[in-house]
DNA sequence: ATGAAAGCGCTAACAG
DNA sequence: CTGTTAGCGCTTTCAT
């Protein structure tokens, strides 16, 4: 792996190795013509700094880790896609790191912290108290946002998932449906608990009895199984509220292509998330939304509040979702 | 940013520096009572050694650039996520760079370049000579994958397009489609052009003229739009051809939801990808593959054998597409 | 305005 | 087996 020196420039150039530091810095002054010079013979030769070096010496990183959790839906791929693309614009670069299960997690995020990240932003769905440790120690600034809980020792940017469960589930209860059924996620994270909450509350205000409440991975299969198991059962639901976009599309599919059921006449289905999809005339989705735009714009202005100033409190940031009404619900 | 160093750990310790060193590296032997105390005090004070330092003096790096072209559909972003998951597994971290468009793509990839990385894996539709010259400038392989033809000068892992574009419209000649639209990309991307090259062939061994080839951004909505103005329009197709399972499902949308056509009665429609989508029952596509595993696959192979061998000849490997039947053609 | 020299955190060669 | 020393490529005083 050899590469070019700045040393190598300098000699070209015939200055010294501190002028083509000069010159790659905006900060100290260079006469204009060294400067020019410098750059030109750099060009010619391809040389460009090594950001680690300069990063050993300025004590300072442009990488950020972004760490994926346990959670690989079709959301998730493009948040975190839209996630890499605005720290990209604000010059820094996104360090991929995934984990399989929980358990990894705080193993995983240890190992990619020898690398001197700015801060590490996670999404996941439960929280290591491992994992703050370490970049604690490390003094990475932490900041979790998605599926978990709010945290001590860290900032998070999170959804109002209890709202959301309220939206979508009073809405259904409007439309005049009595048998309501809860379609979740994996027990213990906070995507599925505040929406359940939001749920439970929602037929508590309407004197209504929860129809049954189940679990998924968030996912299009396990949504499309547990669907067709209840309404082919002998007391199937009039209506689902999800736990996610991709939850509730299985669902639909369970109703429409396999049980040929009209919807929302026969069964009426919401959403959680908005994703893109959700507006595909196939599908003509009713959803809370999960903001994608708005959370990654928060997460910045924290990670950039949080790079000012290290020492300052824990920062909370709370998105509120929005009940898009389509044809499903 | 202070953060904990080799030092401190052996201060603590009563121990040098290199004693620290070496009990993190497993080549260098050490006592073991001394390695265990070492390991003991630094796991204790939580101290990790310093991946850009340690990078700097052995002169290699475990980054690897992921670089993501002006191409951002559904496929992408679960390739993307695979080949960062395939990457972890061996030891690399996946360093994120994207580009909205094709002219960023070299420049982008330049600024990137700072931080020593490993080898740079892209999939971009078109290929910039520019950025091959930076890459090489730098010593850094290049891996091109996916949407790219085979380049001078770089390790490519590429689908046979034109295979998948002669498997599926010679299956809706089979069918008896006698006016297949092709529902293409955008010019110049070799999944376009490899794929509409296959049509044609198709079409020609059939005594078939094309019914019409049209252009879309691979994504769903183009795709929707303009199979919905093909199919209001005088002469309809009887079939469509497409070169994106995204394209696919906008074409099955405009036909079935927005229609009310029977698919595949009144028009076929095969895709191009096979996404785990494709199997949805609401859509049941047929498809090319365009597999995700066996490419990444083949991406660590070639990774390995480059890393391990600089300046071996370039190496080009080609995945064969395949056809899998659904309902929709 | 520019060069010389020190040092960021680490590892490898060299002593002992 | 372990400590001392040098140096990776860069930036930043400190001189000039």
């Amino acid at each position: 792996m050899k590469r070019l020196t700045g040393k190598d420039v300098a000699r070209a150039a015939g200055v010294s190795a501190s002028a083509v530091s000069r010159a790659f810095t905006a900060e100290n002054r260079l006469n204009k013509a060294t400067r020019d010079h410098i750059l030109k013979v750099a060009a010619e030769m391809g040389y460009r700094p090594n950001a680690l070096a300069r990063s050993l010496i300025k004590q300072e990183s442009d990488l950020v880790a972004v760490v994926v959790g346990n959670t690989d839906g079709i959301y998730d791929k493009d948040f975190f896609n839209h996630l890499s693309t605005a720290l990209q614009k604000r010059g820094k670069w996104a360090l991929q790191i995934r984990s399989e299960d929980q358990e990894n997690l705080a193993e995983t995020l240890g190992k990619a912290l020898m690398y001197p990240v700015a801060a590490a932003i996670v999404r996941a769905g439960t929280v290591d108290p491992q994992a703050i440790e370490n970049s604690k120690q490390m003094n990475v600034p932490l900041i979790y946002t998605g599926l978990g809980p709010v945290i001590k020792g860290a900032d998070c940017v999170w959804l109002n998932y209890k709202s959301g469960g309220l939206l979508g589930t009073r809405h259904l209860v409007r439309r005049g449906c009595k048998k309501i059924a809860y379609i979740g996620g994996i027990k213990g994270f906070t995507a599925d608990t505040g929406r359940r909450d939001g749920y439970l509350e929602a037929l508590q205000e309407a004197g209504l009895q929860p129809h049954s409440i189940s679990q998924t991975k968030f996912d299009f299969e396990s949504g499309m199984q547990i669907a067709l198991n209840l309404l082919q059962s002998d007391n199937p639901p009039d209506a689902f509220y999800c736990v996610s976009d991709a939850a509730a599309l299985g669902a639909l599919n369970a109703a429409k292509s396999l049980l040929n059921l009209r919807v929302p006449e026969d069964v009426a289905i919401v959403g959680s998330d908005n994703m893109p999809m959700a507006s595909w005339p196939c599908f003509d989705l009713t959803a809370a939304t999960n903001p994608i735009d708005e959370i990654v714009q928060n997460l910045m202005e924290t990670l950039e509040a949080r790079l000012a100033n290290l020492d300052q409190q824990e920062m909370s940031v709370v998105v509120e979702p929005q009940l898009v009404i389509r044809g499903s619900a």
